[in-house]
DNA sequence: TCTACTTACGAACACTGTTCGTGTCAACTG
DNA sequence: CAGTTGACACGAACAGTGTTCGTAAGTAGA
């Protein structure tokens, strides 16, 4: 069995393999942190739907299975993309007088963030309403709303309407990014006939218009006007 | 070639055959309309993630590629799924008198006919803004805001708000539908540390109030009390 | 009767998320 | 120091997904 030439074959081939170990495979163990900003970078340069188990194990290095130890499901990463998506947002320490303004620019961050990992926002609205990172910003946007001297209940209801406006506005914008150019929308909605689709037809300049984030600050800004 | 006996023979099997076929095969031939309305059968009783294209053929008795000689994609089957679900809205004739009354009641519709198919929201949110039957809808709503007197311009952007609004909402309810309960959410918001969360751990219930629709309808009051 | 054309569909491709069992290494223990 | 334990890594595979290709079959027209 125990060959000396065979074994000291062996212990060569073994520490040739091991001097490519050692640089290479053992230089950085897969933790959670390492495959949450893989997997955001990828979802920055290309998008939501391009973020797969077995494309950020790729950019590790390793098989799909590798991430299963650090991460129970793909909806869990997804959920730890959200948490640390919302440590980017600032919370501004309540200044009543402002408030308004206060809560528009931390709904704004929020917006900019969705749009910065684009479609993002699809897991943003699939994450469970327990995530701490979360609900630190729906807690400094209460603390906002607080001090504004609104009632709590009007409070909640409007950040949670704010909130699933964000994200369905910024869902709908990183389509389009993407997808099908405005003047083609506009050619086909000028093709509409003025008999079936009158109203449509006569504003369809108007319906179409709204440069940048002119409809998401108008949006924001009937919610915010609504409140007493 | 022409062996009378063997012919006879294939004439006979393909007779045969053709009995069954007659009366299995050839009577419903594949349309786009036995597509769609397996498919919103589909939804509504299994939710839309359960709708994939090789159930939609397999119970239509046949493999999924009979499908795309009448349908382009599964977007486009999504697409015309919305189709389908906008001609359930019914529009009223305006009354200006009663204009907000009317934008509500068409937006509830909207709002049941997505709950009624369970995460076809999704499928809203992308489809094409160039779909007629959605534009059916969003024209009937122009007509109501018009004889409001609401301007033009504010009209188009208040009912884009309010659409992305409705179908945010109706996506997360059909979520929690299937997913973690109201308790379960609610005893974890109050293991909530109060040094980090002061504002909402001490209005943990209000947070989670809001039974049936009451969110639906203080959001879609607060987007038409803004409007002037 | 023979041809042209539309429809139907079995098989396959390139993906997806996820699990099982095995391997391999590090560190603690006797 | 030797040996065992336990956590981590990962190749291979499974059951799905949307979609395409080439072929078969049936109908309609000349």
């Amino acid at each position: 069995m125990s060959n000396r030439r065979g074994a000291s074959r062996e212990e060569w081939a073994d520490r040739i393999a091991a001097l490519d170990q050692r640089e290479q495979v053992r230089k950085e163990p897969i933790t959670v942190d390492r495959i949450v900003t893989t997997a955001l970078r990828m979802v920055e340069t290309e998008g939501f739907d391009a973020l797969t188990m077995r494309r950020v194990a790729a950019a590790l290095d390793t098989g799909p299975a590798s991430l299963y130890a650090h991460v129970r499901n793909k909806a869990e990463l997804d959920d730890l993309l959200i948490g640390a998506l919302s440590r980017n947002v600032e919370l501004p320490p309540p200044d009543a007088a402002r408030w308004r303004e206060q809560v528009l620019d931390v709904f704004t961050q929020l917006r900019d963030q969705f749009l910065r990992f684009p479609g993002i926002s699809r897991a943003a609205l699939s994450a469970p309403p327990t995530n701490l990172d979360t609900l630190r910003v729906t807690e400094g946007l209460l603390a906002l709303f607080l001090a504004g001297g609104v009632a709590p209940r009007v409070a909640a209801w409007t950040i949670d309407a704010a909130l699933l406006y964000v994200s369905a506005y910024t869902f709908e914008v990183s389509l389009r990014a993407g997808g099908v150019d405005r003047e083609e929308v506009l050619a086909r909605l000028r093709m509409l006939p003025a008999s079936r689709f009158p109203h449509t037809a006569a504003h369809v300049e108007e319906l179409n218009s709204g440069a940048e984030h002119e409809r998401f600050d108008f949006a924001l800004g009937l919610l915010l006007r609504g409140i007493a």
